[in-house]
DNA sequence: CAAGAAGTTTGAACGCCACTCAAGGTGCGC
DNA sequence: GCGCACCTTGAGTGGCGTTCAAACTTCTTG
């Protein structure tokens, strides 16, 4: 098989060494240049050659990291929803109410506005997904990232008696599948969805869920 | 431009014509044979060949009719879609209560299982529409087909009092907006969604939506 | 510090694809 | 039975993702 990937990952493990010049900047530059580029003219339109040229440097080398366009596009969902992993771990370890804090929860899934980058890429994964079983599982791992930590924070808001919930994991369900449909639309710009919109839905349903 | 969709729409307009071997019938095969195979395998993997192949036909032929790839999933679409539609009328038209019709919607909205050919087309067509304002018009048109009719259902419901509801077509975006995730995580598998659990789901929401 | 190993970068080459188009075929109305 | 309009074909075109051998650069080892 091909296998290349990950070979930058496992360099600066040596204290001295650090291979050359630094296969991760380029690796990030060139995600940071997909998901741009994705984020305006759809993965469709995005050439092997066309990033290469944004980049300075050949089709040839970014397959040279990532092996196909598909795993170029699962790389590139990964480092934006890496990004947004920390940004909910910090929102986890924040001192707030548990309903403020769900509240951010919500701001920080919803898309920033149409054309969101981050949801753009979700939405080219969904369509390959059918013919690539791997790009399933990946889906599968980020999602129950959001839904594990979102259990958390009804968890905990039902302990301290902010929240009122009985089953949090089919709250927490509902609600994600909520947002994502929201989501979807938002990012589509479908019936005049806007981000306000979605996020005054969001809300409206929240509070019925929680009581 | 291309402009020869459409074309054998409006035959059999006389009544002893009949333009030749029935091109509307050759076009439906092709839109047939055109979701299933992107059903099974996802529109990466139709090649105009492949399914010319399938059909007995040449790969020009196709494109004859629907002038590009996008076209062709954009009529395969409106081709489910309106099947649907049908559906959607004769269950307003039922004279059932309200909440029984409200719930038949649920079930008619919501993929019959993961793979359901009708969704992956949205799925493809949601991923081709950051590039193509001709889609994302069709798109809207469709939805606002199952936005109206489920804001009559609420309507109707309310005024014999079956149904209690302040703002209908609010209830009907949010409603739809939960749906449509359900939807899109039944059809992909994801977080072991099924049309059972998604279907549970879909009820429980609707029955503390409508009070 | 020399020389081989390991990793990187290139660009030409390949097979496949959507799409075009000129040519020929076919049925209908007159 | 002729002409017109529509239908059908398949070879051709340009561009795509992907492969790969070769050149280049940096690191490691003796």
């Amino acid at each position: 098989m091909r296998e290349r990937v990950g070979r930058a990952v496992e360099r600066r493990v040596s204290v001295v060494a650090t291979r050359r010049s630094d296969g991760r900047i380029a690796q990030d530059r060139m995600l940071e240049e997909a998901v741009a580029a994705i984020a305006e003219h759809g993965l469709a339109k995005l050439t092997m050659s066309g990033l290469a040229e944004r980049l300075g440097t050949s089709g040839g080398h970014i397959l040279y990291y990532f092996g196909s366009k598909d795993q170029l596009l699962l790389a590139a969902l990964r480092w934006s929803e890496d990004r947004l992993a920390e940004e909910r771990a910090r929102l986890l370890a924040r001192r707030v109410a548990a309903d403020r804090k769900l509240d951010l929860f919500l701001g920080l899934y919803l898309p920033v506005g149409p054309r969101d980058p981050r949801w753009m890429l979700w939405l080219e994964l969904w369509a390959r997904t059918a013919g690539n079983a791997e790009l399933r599982v990946a889906q599968d791992e980020i999602d129950l990232g959001w839904q594990a930590d979102l259990v958390t924070i009804l968890i905990r808001g039902a302990d301290k008696d902010v929240l009122l919930i009985d089953d949090p994991d089919a709250v927490a369900s509902e609600l994600l599948a909520l947002l994502e449909g929201l989501s979807t639309r938002t990012v589509l710009g479908l019936g005049g969805t806007t981000r306000e919109s979605a996020l005054a839905m969001a809300r409206r349903a929240t509070g019925r869920l929680i009581r």
